[in-house]
DNA sequence: ATCCAGGGGTCAC
DNA sequence: GTGACCCATGGA
């Protein structure tokens, strides 16, 4: 298979969204060296596939590294990396709503491009977001290595490690000592084994999320799930399915960048906050995502 | 030492 | 519907 090329639309930055993807945590799901991306999926056949992502001027530049050139695996990687880097959404209607919040007014400039970088699998998502929930994020990447370690695939590629997410099935089979040994609460460990029961019995994916379906009903179709509460529901729907009402409510780092902001007076301000999250209609989701990337420690800001 | 981290469940009122 | 409490661990 040649390499892909795919054409940056308008107000895009990879070299943004590989920040967001390289700001200094460690994240086993992909790697980074240098400017090139690379990451592991599973084809809809279970095909594993091993690619590599780069800035080529006015496109993005896709190499297969492992797995079968084929024409339809080469359609898969394209739509896979469209829909990871949120590449097919226009931004100008979004930049000019923040343009119109004097305290959010620099982020169309000092964010420019920067997409809203999804995890595609609803199922790593979910498990994502409950292993994260409450804990930092550092504890929260090494819990989410240890599980992948533990159940997932890793794919060698010319000295590389790449890691594919367990399947549910094998997160099934892990005991409660092992999950112990992993560090996990009782409770966490409970709630990733009840999402991997919905997902490994099928009564729980991302058909069951259609487009047709109002927010609320895909609310109320994840918080029914024992460990997916609102915050949780909030954040797949924002992450896994880009639904851009999705708010993740009283996330403790929203409530933060808010506050430093001036944009709430404190973390009970929910007049200032509806009425802010009204006004950016439609784009709820990327204003919790620019206003979590502007929480980014000094250390991690871009040049 | 104390409080907070990209919460959620349970139980009392 | 709201509030207190517990879960478990690491970082500041």
């Amino acid at each position: 298979m040649k390499g892909i090329r795919i054409p940056k639309p308008p107000l895009f930055s990879f070299r943004e969204c590989l920040w967001f993807l390289d700001r200094g945590y460690d994240d086993c799901m992909h790697l980074i060296e240098g400017e090139i991306l690379y990451k592991a999926i599973t084809g809809p056949d279970g095909d594993r596939l091993v690619f590599s992502v780069q800035d080529d001027g006015d496109c993005l530049a896709v190499a297969l590294l492992q797995g079968t050139g084929s024409k339809k695996n080469s359609a898969l990687l394209q739509a896979y990396v469209l829909e990871w880097l949120d590449m097919e959404r226009d931004l100008q209607p979004f930049y000019q709503l923040l343009e119109k919040q004097p305290p959010l007014a620099y982020m169309p400039r000092q964010f420019s491009g920067l997409r809203l970088v999804s995890i595609p699998d609803l199922y790593e998502a979910l498990c994502w977001s409950i292993i994260g929930q409450q804990i930092n994020l550092k504890f929260a990447y090494a819990l989410k290595r240890r599980l992948v370690a533990h159940c997932g695939q890793a794919l060698q590629t010319g000295g590389r490690t790449l890691h594919l997410f367990p399947r549910p099935e094998e997160v099934l089979k892990l005991g409660p000592e092992t999950f112990r040994n992993m560090q996990y609460s009782r409770s966490k460990a409970l709630y990733v084994t009840e999402v991997s029961r919905h997902f490994a019995e099928g009564s729980l994916g991302k058909a069951h999320l259609s487009e047709s379906m109002t927010y609320d009903e895909k609310i109320g179709l994840l918080t029914a799930v024992k460990g997916i509460g609102n915050w949780t529901a909030n954040y797949a729907l924002m992450k896994s399915l880009k639904d851009m009402q999705a708010i993740p409510h009283g996330d403790a780092g929203l409530l933060n960048a808010l506050l430093q902001h001036g944009l709430i007076r404190d973390k009970k301000d929910t007049q200032s906050y509806e009425r802010l999250f009204r006004r950016f209609k439609g784009w709820e989701a990327y204003l919790v995502f620019y206003l979590w990337r502007s929480l980014a420690p000094a250390s991690f800001q871009a040049e």
